[in-house]
RNA sequence: GCCUGUGUAGCUCAGUGGUAGAGCACUUCCUUGGUAAGGAAGAGGUCCCGAGUUCAACUCUCGGCACCGGCUCCA
């Protein structure tokens, strides 16, 4: 007998060799039923695997990460089964589960392609196996068996991932004729799969290199219910309802015109208001700082970029450069800020009194950007950084470093963007050719930002080779409206560039000495900063507004006949407000009568109320969403005190 | 840059080998405080661009561009 101790530590006795679905129907048949897979002292395994050992056990439902993992990873290798059957002579890549569903890279053989028009039919064929209820069997088998399985079946991408694993440690999984090397876990059987969609077809090269073949990469999603998936498609459109490039075309706020060139937004009117409130709240929070606002033109000579590295890491993959007609001069169309900023330090002798340093720019800049990786306004070819650059003493490092984040949560703070994920870029230990500077550069730099995260108490997630080429940085992530990560926020450590501009200051000790330079833009940029915050409130985010544009009006029942002759008055105003007094009815008479005559409107619920939100309407359409009365407020009139204060408040809890 | 897909009125989209439609929006007029109202008239399109096939191309073929979903890249 073994004993398998459960999450809420009680303890039951089995016969060794017991498997997690036995463990199951001694528990309840109900259990039995939803239970996908077993987290066993930690690691997930399938239900039919023999347990032989004390061990602690979590039964894992669609409920459960890993649940769902098992489930979606099952029904990677359903696909591939059915494109087996529909595509002979199909070789396969790699099929893991994702976020939300699986994918598969196969290769369909030369000049042949998997288009959207076979999705029906490969569809209809997962469900056919579906409902053959075969068993998925794992199996443990010596890498030179799996060599010669795959290899006998000319599987190219399976056997060089074999050739990289360890002896031992091989496992394959059957259903029907189909079997794959897999670590697991799977679900018993392919019965689970109620209800199977594949989304999407795209190219994807095979392991991620651009040098190597490119596979068909086949996206789908499948769900233990019917329902489940008519859900997640009903969620997929209203997310696409808050696509930033749809909302802000109908709110009127930028726009692209194929004259002026791909990924060069222009800003309209409406949209430039907004965005120059965002602008003017953060120089206010940034004067309160000790920044002060530089500016700097739109080209630099060569040589600047030369110095600074970025040519030689950049200049092929850069908008050329521009020449003189006459003394043939070169200038690049600036593609960051820093070495004009290095540029500026240099205009004076500094002294350690004079430090730390912190110039602020909103700063325009173009980068060259492969023409399929543009992206509404998230990636684009020109852009504005809300950049600045700190010139400090190593010895103030960390406090600058530290308060640099606190701008940054106050503005996530203000804007309720509470969902960020912060991640630590470092370099690649194996790559550091793609780097420059010295390896004690790097330590402390790299040391400088764990310990900060580490003080501030912030948890990150580091990621090796995502630094920039010349130092390390603290990223801020933001899902958009359909789970894609956008780097927001960023904050860089650099030991490299003022040693390449030979930037100095005095000491005390009258010596020279090199400053260390902050990288940091809260925003990131500001074109995809509004992009994020548009897919965040649902486009409800009228700070295109200026004050005088706005009136705000009471309105409950006994107010009505007041609200009515106030709304005429008012025609003037593009938009107004609202404060409904709970009266959700009269609300809504209002609100619609308003809209024969004015373009935009805010419903507000109660006025006083820190929850109460904000939601704006465009004539002729639904709601588009909504936000905290007392951030619009508060933005609307720049109350940035009032949004430091909100950050202190959360930071003292 | 690579692999699917899309490109028709301001917006959302339908459509055909014989040179174009709907709804909403827009303009003018009438009607109307209870409500994205109703009625009448009207304006608006080198059907993404270029070449080819054809008596004839918005429609078919090829090339380009832009956009969409991915891959790669992202200072």
């Amino acid at each position: 007998m073994i004993k398998i101790k459960f999450p809420d530590l009680s303890v039951r006795e089995y016969a060794e060799g017991v498997t997690a679905m036995q463990i199951a129907e001694s528990i309840s048949p109900r259990l039995a039923q939803e239970v996908l897979a077993a987290d066993v002292n930690g690691e997930t395994w399938d239900l039919s695997r023999p347990i032989l050992h004390d061990v602690a056990v979590k039964l894992l439902k669609w409920d459960d990460d890993e649940g769902k993992h098992a489930f979606w990873h099952s029904s990677a290798h359903l696909m591939a089964e059915a494109m087996q059957e529909l595509y002979p002579g199909i070789k396969f890549g790699i099929g893991p589960a994702i976020e939300n569903g699986f994918y598969y890279d196969v290769d369909p053989g030369e000049g042949e392609t998997i288009k959207e028009g076979d999705f029906p039919a490969i569809e209809a064929k997962m469900l056919e196996l579906v409902a053959r209820k075969e068993e998925i069997k794992r199996q443990n088998i010596s890498k030179e068996d799996a060599l010669k399985l795959f290899g006998d079946r000319d599987e190219v991408y399976k056997t060089e991932l074999i050739g990289e694993l360890a002896d031992g440690s091989i496992t394959t999984y059957t259903q029907g004729s189909f079997t794959d090397l897999c670590r697991g876990p799977h679900l018993p059987n392919t019965s689970y799969i109620k209800a199977v969609k594949i989304l999407s077809v795209a190219g994807a090269y095979w392991r991620g290199d651009e040098k190597r073949k490119q596979l068909v990469r086949l996206y789908g999603i499948t769900f233990p219910k019917k329902k489940l998936l008519d859900e997640y498609l009903t969620l997929l459109e209203e997310a696409k309802k808050r696509d930033h490039r749809k909302i802000g075309k109908e709110l009127e706020l930028f726009g692209f015109s194929q004259a002026v060139g791909a990924g060069l937004p222009l800003w309209l009117p409406r949209g430039t208001q907004l965005r120059l409130r965002l602008e003017d709240f953060l120089k206010r929070i940034q004067k309160k700082y000790g920044y002060q606002q530089v500016m700097t033109p739109h080209i630099g000579g060569k040589q600047l970029y030369i110095t600074s590295g970025h040519y030689a890491k950049y200049g092929k993959d850069s908008f050329q450069p521009i020449h003189t007609p006459q003394e043939g001069e070169e200038f690049l169309l600036k593609p960051m800020n820093c070495p004009h900023h290095c540029e500026i330090y240099k205009m004076a002798p500094r002294s350690y009194k004079d430090l730390p340093l912190r110039f602020a720019e909103f700063g325009t800049v173009y980068r060259y950007e492969q023409s399929g990786e543009l992206h509404g306004l998230t990636r684009v070819r020109g852009f504005t950084q809300d950049d600045a650059h700190l010139f400090c003493r190593p010895d103030q490092l960390k406090q600058e470093f530290l308060k640099v984040m606190d701008i940054i949560f106050i503005i996530f703070r203000a804007l309720d963007f509470e969902s960020f994920e912060a991640q630590i870029s470092l370099r690649d230990p194996n790559n550091k050719e793609k780097y420059i500077g010295t390896d004690e550069n790097w330590e402390k730099a790299e040391a400088a930002i764990v310990e900060a995260c580490a003080e501030a108490g912030l948890p990150a997630k580091v990621e090796l080779g995502e630094a920039a080429f010349y130092g390390p940085k603290l990223d801020f992530m933001v899902k958009d409206a359909i789970g894609r990560r956008w780097q927001l926020g960023t904050i860089q450590v650099d030991y490299n560039l003022p040693e390449r501009f030979e930037l100095e200051y005095t000491g005390e000790d009258n010596k020279k000495h090199r400053p260390v330079m902050i990288h940091r833009a809260p925003f990131g940029s500001i074109e995809r900063f509004v992009a994020v915050l548009i897919e965040h409130t649902g486009g409800k985010f009228p700070l295109w507004l200026t004050p005088d544009q706005v009136a705000i009006l009471p309105v409950s029942e006994k107010y009505n006949d007041y609200a009515w002759k106030v709304s005429r008055e008012l025609e003037d105003k593009d938009i107004r407000v609202v404060v409904d007094d709970r009266n959700e009815k009269i609300g809504r008479k209002i609100r619609d009568n308003e809209l024969k005559r004015i373009p935009f409107m805010l419903i507000v619920g109660e006025k006083e109320a820190e929850n109460s939100e904000v939601s704006v309407r465009k004539q002729g359409e639904g709601d588009k969403g909504s936000m905290k009365i007392t951030t619009f407020a508060a933005l609307l009139n720049d109350e940035v005190e009032e949004m430091m204060n909100r950050w202190q408040k959360t930071k003292d809890k």
